[in-house]
RNA sequence: UCCAGCGCCCGAACCAUCGCUUCCCGGAAACGGGGGGAGGAAAGUCCGGACAGUGCAGGGCAACCCACCGGUUAACGACCGGCACCCCAUUCGGGGGAGAGAUAGUGCCACAGAAAAUAACUACUUCGUUUCGGCGGAGCAAAGGUGAAAAUGUGAGGUAAGAGCUCACGGCUUGUACUGGUAACAGGGCAGGCGGGUAAACCUUGGGUACUGUAAUGCCAUGUAUAGGAAUCUUUGAAUGCGGCCCGCAUGAUCCCGGUUCCGAUCGGGAAGGUUCCAGGGUAGGCAGCUAGAUCCCGGCAGUAAUGACGGGGCCAGAUAAAUGAUGGUAUUGGAACAGAAUCCGGCUUAUGAGGCGUUGGUUUAU
RNA sequence: GGUCAUGUGGCCGAGUGGUGAGGCACAGGUCUGCAAAACCUUAUACGGCGGUUCGACCCCGUCCAUGACCU
């Protein structure tokens, strides 16, 4: 069980390609203060990997943006289960990456009640997807 | 005592659980065990180096940097000590600065003021003339409400009136020898001079400086096309190199056909060699560089100090969408400052909570 | 990561060390039945700090902000 609260290199989204083509063609869903860009595709194994990030323009700091990737990858980490179940269960390559767009320092409590959301809907437009186009 | 300002020191402890990254060991692998894991500024990029690539006969020019003296250093515009100057206290002392040259030259100095650098408006003296108000010539640089700044100060002599014109005592300054000091410089002596400021204005003097930056650069893998179009130059001189420019030197395609002509020069076309632009194609993986070093800690020694050498001990991030976090508890009440390595060092500058040390101030001791 | 450039009223923009132009906008007035246009009149700035200078938007240093380029 202390697999699933992992979040090893495997997990991470590293190729600039695959970033680049995921802002391209990848669609996006919207829990606030956080932007979810997604993309999956059926594959042999079902895979997930994800990226975080913060835009520069409102976080000057090097250590804000620090800060809030350290928390999005933390509670992305502790909230991941359902969806590497649903791309293991579907067998679907999926990449995800998390934007936070509110414009000051999260609070405490906002990021461990919203990530929940974020991943049950995603969890839920990938399930339709996958069941519109099998 | 407290509050406030300034300077320096310090820089978020410990335990458990879940995670990240790197190295080592075991393992076929999954994984398991163990060790390491941001800063004093990692920041700004304001200076200086190391390292790497390009590249390096010679001469001249330009551009840029530095500027009292001595020392420290790998080097510096940094640091330490001193000297002179300025400011505050005017007793001790404290503070400040990019501190060569203004008799090498050029420029500038608004307004005001006669005048802003060898000039003469008023005034003063004198001569001539006169319609008795003045006018003209000469002399002089003492006096003149200004200004940021006004031609060395005071006194005496001197003169037609005056003036460093002369003298005495001062002030500033140049040269020279002496004494002290490594030196800058200081002291008094002798001889001469006394025409502002500005060089963070141009500049002069002395000294110095290649440029580009680790996304440099090297290797491996993969892919590909010495492809195409336009303009233009050259083929006995296009272009390239000599660190930015010039001289000079070196290298240098070094052909073909036709018209004209005795030949060459010259003209036209082709070919070749460059330059610039257009349009297009490919790669965006890996390894090295990449962390053991002008290194860190401790100790006494040398030195006023910066710093140095010596002895002992330690290994202390190396990522590549880029690693340090979350939750609970303990301490001491809370979620505490500024802030995140990206090739590495030495400085400078700026930011910084609580606590500690020092210092300054506080109308009515302000808590 | 590296290399540069620029900061002037609300906006755009000139400005050889000596009282900082001009345009648009805003405000007030004239005109009009009321507006617009036109005309007249104000007010509003040298990014911050320090230095050089008698004197700084200008020269120098430093900090801040904005923008561009290389890869």
């Amino acid at each position: 069980m202390s697999a699933s609260f992992s979040y090893g290199r495997q997990e991470k989204l590293k190729s600039r390609a695959a970033l680049e083509l995921l802002f391209a063609k990848g669609r996006t869903l919207s829990v606030f203060p956080v932007k979810v860009f997604y993309l999956a595709k059926p594959a042999d194994r079902g895979t997930v990997q994800a990226g975080v990030g913060v835009g520069a323009r409102y976080f000057k700091k090097a250590t804000e943006r620090n800060r809030i990737k350290r928390l999005l990858r933390e509670n992305y980490r502790l909230h991941k289960e359902a969806l590497s179940a649903l791309a293991v269960a579907k067998g679907l390559e999926v990449t995800v990456f998390l934007l936070y767009i509110d414009k000051t320092m999260p609070e405490k409590d906002i990021l461990p009640q919203k990530m929940p959301l974020v991943i049950q809907k995603l969890v839920q437009q990938l399930h339709e997807m996958a069941t519109a186009n099998p």
